[in-house]
DNA sequence: ATCCTATTCAAACAGGCGTTTGAATGCAAG
DNA sequence: CTTGCATTCAAACGCCTGTTTGAATAGGAT
């Protein structure tokens, strides 16, 4: 536990949040967590709300911090290899189970039930990634597709990604072992890597592809 | 409006659940909406709890009387056309804004944070579907697969599906225009087909494949 | 008309929520 | 020690929730 108010309810926000939802969570339990008392929220971030838009900041600082301008952004290395990492990365970040889990969990619920943050989540986090995409793929499938069809299979690659993490209370129930243990998981993300550039292949009608 | 309370009932809360989730809806909206006292959820269902299980009662019965038995079951077609009903058909309810598309979204939350309906509901609808998945997809990347690898697949396929119903609010903001109109989703589930086959392709290492 | 039952209704209830209060506490500066 | 300020605390406030109540209403059977 850290020795500040401010940190101990950032850090119990995000659990609590990631876990919860923005109106499922109550600050009376995350108090409890941080140890602090209920009017403590009042007192340095006035509301709920206020805490919430803090707790969104302190979860971009945090996961930046751990996973700091990914490798995929590297225009030097060829567009197929970039592509792995986004995939292995995300993966990776989505099923994460330690702090940097709830970062991406509270990114998963804002996507799925936008609250106003959800603006500034979009063009802070998802837009850079989501152009540096728009311009990868192009190299991969050739000229053939026209922009909106891009967005088409960027989407079909990142939800490939993003099942695991929301379908996860199914994919437990049907079949866990294909997220159980870390190995496990990396064979998933090597199994979307492999489905995901067959699936550009088969899009790119050129004879001698970069595939 | 229908004529009896219970049925009103019935579809004010499938619409109220599937916009807000069990929690978030009050039974305050959903009277409203169904034009009965507030006490006519007690008469009739005794709870609002009891009433969230006979609306997706209810939800089961709409959908499976609007899409009846669907084509992907018939043995005798091949499996690649099979897969291929699967897919629009999937894509089709989830992003069907008509009654239908309260069904899909009742579901996808159901999912995404289970009640304890979710048993229930995995059994009677998922569990069939993902059975029939189990048995199809072998049969269009050969026997190279293990179980576990085989359900990998079956969620990357079924995940393109659901990125466009649960991160519909970025992608509304992203990029629109892939599930703007009726022709624009046809198209989408035209590319997750062929993204998909050619994902299978991949993984399917004889030369001579049914793909 | 009278009774009985089914249904509707407005009002209130208890509980949980975010928020607010005002006093208690700690602690460094004068 | 005293002052002043930042911080903590228990308690209460007002609001909204699901639920409950008991009376009002309706409509068919006798």
């Amino acid at each position: 536990m850290d020795d500040k108010p401010i940190e101990r309810l950032l850090a119990a926000g995000l659990v609590v949040f990631a876990e919860r939802g923005f109106r499922e969570a109550t600050v009376r339990d995350i108090c409890a967590r941080a140890g602090t008392n209920i009017s403590a929220i009042r007192y340095y971030f006035t509301s709920k709300e206020m805490l919430y838009r803090e707790v969104l900041a302190y979860s971009f600082r945090e996961a930046d911090r751990k996973y700091p301008q990914a490798a995929f952004s590297d225009e030097s290395l060829p567009a197929s290899d970039r592509l792995k990492i986004f995939i292995r990365h995300l993966l990776m970040r989505l099923l994460d189970e330690s702090d940097l889990g709830f970062h991406a969990r509270l990114m998963a619920r804002e996507i799925a039930e936008p609250t106003e943050a959800l603006h500034f989540i979009i063009d802070t986090v998802m837009k850079p990634r989501f152009l540096i995409l728009r311009e990868l793929i192009p190299q991969l499938v050739g000229d053939t597709l026209d922009h909106t069809d891009i967005d088409r299979v960027i989407h079909c690659i990142i939800g490939q990604c993003l099942v695991f993490r929301h379908s996860k209370p199914m994919i437990e129930r049907l079949c866990p072992e294909v997220i159980s243990s870390p190995e496990a998981i990396d064979r998933t993300a090597d199994m979307i890597i492999r489905f995901s550039l067959g699936g550009l292949r088969a899009l790119d009608p050129s004879p001698g592809s970069l595939l």
